[in-house]
DNA sequence: GTATGTTTGTGAAGTGTGTCACAGACCGTG
DNA sequence: CACGGTCTGTGACACACTTCACAAACATAC
């Protein structure tokens, strides 16, 4: 029922999907306090936005509601989940195997979603064989055969920035579609290709932009 | 939701904001490869956007390139640095110590960008006292005092989900203005102060629905 | 059953963002 | 110093996204 996206003439704004997991975030955590209905106002309130903007994303993809009533919290999680994929297990691999890479394959929050770092690869020969988060590290070299043997799809990329461009390529080359890549580039991908940067520096960066526009004072050492 | 206030003569919008911090990294980047001049097209090129992009953000906070020539290439990043508040040092505190919390303290990319976090704070009283980075980590009953003394106006938040809003709204009593944000939920700050979440799940929660359009399909375990 | 109040779904209007295209400025060359 | 080539800065245009506003559907009360 859902699945007829492909086919809906009308395309999904890139905006709208990237706040469907906002959505269902907020859902669960509807659930979880016992919400069984919910309407776009309250949605609209725990999450900072206008009701009106809630239905029209959810618009694109069905009629999810009922008039004079809301939406059926449980019912409107499982169809954005459906529409998203995520009632499906996503096995992932670990490129580099660094504090940031070892940080990324401790981090609670990913498994509970169903994203599984079922492989971890490093070029340092000093990494390899090693175990981490029950996952044996090995080389570079393996990386084609493991992604096609374990059926992943999702690459995350924690090397140096200066090897970043390269993983990533080379994840690429073996047919891995989505990349979330944690190194501070500007990577190129190919346009069937997902890729997400996790970039705190960034984020940090036009941060400052209003700070100082508020006149806060930063200590001035350089 | 809009951050924009009126104190530059034209409205800046957020997204060129955003984009600065990429512009100054490719700016660097090519300093590192001995360019001194570049033109938008190149820069385009290097960041994947149309020149005509480049050249209308630029235009919002001045005149920075010659005709027939193109852009300075250490005059345009001390320019852009200057506007987002780059040539000076932001001192930051972490709240939270945890596995997450360790790994931001240790994060080498902060630093070299003048992101110094410079007070460490827990909840736990097991973490206190403990020694991370060269950083003692506190009581949260020393937040607003060491924040003052320090004069930090960045906080970066790594505690776990539930407590995560109740410290973001601490750090805004204490006074912060700006907020990074780790936990992976919908944070609620007044409209004077710049929040950005770092939310790995989210960008990847968004991935899939790409990636299912193109008919990879995952393994089926739910 | 009727009246009153709620809330969705959605065209239409409004706002914001990206791209186009060109005048004007600059460079190098002969 | 004129000329052909290059590249910026920017109004005007085009497209994308958000908000508005209202008909239709449903709930509740009496």
């Amino acid at each position: 029922m859902t699945q007829n996206e492909v086919l809906t003439p009308v395309m999904v704004p890139d905006v709208v999907v990237l706040r469907l997991p906002m959505y269902i975030r907020a859902l669960t955590q509807l659930l979880d306090s016992s919400s069984t209905v919910v309407s776009s106002h309250d949605l609209g309130t725990l999450l900072q936005m206008t009701p009106a903007q809630i239905r029209k994303d959810l618009s694109y993809f069905g009629r999810f509601g009922k008039q004079g009533r809301g939406y059926d919290v449980k019912f409107l999680r499982d169809e954005l989940q459906q529409i998203l994929g995520l009632d499906q297990s996503w096995p992932a691999c670990l490129i580099g195997v660094g504090r940031l890479g070892e940080a990324i394959i401790n981090y609670p929050g990913f498994v509970p979603e169903g994203f599984n770092v079922v492989a971890a690869f490093d070029s340092d020969a000093g990494q390899i064989g090693r175990n981490l988060g029950g996952i044996k590290v090995v080389s570079m070299d393996a990386l084609t055969k493991t992604i096609n043997e374990h059926n992943i799809s999702i690459g995350i990329v924690a090397v140096p920035s200066v090897q970043a461009q390269a993983v990533i390529d080379e994840l690429v080359q073996a047919g891995v579609r989505g990349i979330l890549n944690y190194a501070p580039i500007a990577p190129v991908v190919p346009p069937n290709t997902v890729i997400r940067n996790i970039d705190p520096v960034l984020s940090l960066q036009s941060m400052t932009f209003y700070l100082m526009k508020e006149g806060i004072n930063p200590l001035v050492t350089n």
